[in-house]
DNA sequence: TTCAAAAGTAGTAATGGTTACTAATTTCAT
DNA sequence: ATGAAATTAGTAACCATTACTACTTTTGAA
């Protein structure tokens, strides 16, 4: 375990602490809340690092910023595009990942399944 | 087919001329070759109007823009991380949408598989 | 045909997520 | 301790995307 910084632990232990797969912005206020002078330009570059290092992973579901989560076992996401919740599916993609490099003769670092679409309570909720 | 407009037209023929999974500013420049005044609020505008309508897909990998694809069956993609290209890859997600719809009772309408790693000929041409 | 409503457009301004920069502070190996 | 390397707060800059506006084109019913 490296020695972090009091404003990488902090980002880290942020995102740890959800399932929401959140985005910088709000990394950023729950760190101020024990670190209330931390910049927003130190969560950027320290969730890169984190990302670099293979801590976390970035999630992009094609709205307006990126996500991230500090889980990094083999799982997919749904995103709902309608409340716009990202959530967790038990959906391993370590097989696919070998069978892609074979086809590609690559080096396939990570596999990133989105499902999109409208999630139950939506579809329930919503007439439309 | 619905009647397009000249501007939709061009940018969904770039958008199809080509494998690529292009940028909004790659089909503005090969847009205009054929309309020169076609703006990039216009290129950006029906490329919304045309994936609202299925008829593309829009394309996330976690750099800085957004990509596009003309092409709407169902397979997978490969990003390389390092010339930053898009390949496809024949992976059909179809049935796991319909698992993933049973496991949390919503509806799924598109799947975004995408594999990053490094692809064969940078792992060979690059030394790092 | 005619004409008004609807849809689409070019050009430009504004937005907002992210990155770059700088001077100051902290960390760490010697 | 001490100098180099890493990290930081704060702010400015970047740039992909969206919003806005006045104008043009299309459409469809009378």
């Amino acid at each position: 375990m490296k020695n972090f910084s009091r404003q990488r632990e902090a980002v880290l232990t942020a995102l740890c602490s959800t399932k929401s797969h959140p985005t910088a912005a709000w990394i950023y206020e729950q760190a101020r809340k024990t670190l209330p002078n931390i910049s927003l330009g130190t969560v950027y570059r320290n969730l890169s690092v984190l990302e670099r290092e293979g801590i976390i992973r970035k999630i992009s579901v094609g709205d307006a910023s990126e996500h991230f989560d500090g889980d990094i076992s083999s799982h997919s996401h749904f995103y709902c595009k309608q409340c716009e919740e990202i959530t967790d599916i038990p959906f391993d993609s370590t097989d696919a990942c070998r069978k892609v490099e074979q086809e590609i003769g690559g080096c396939v670092e990570v596999a990133t399944y989105t499902f999109t679409g409208v999630c139950k309570k939506c579809l329930l909720g919503d007439k439309s």
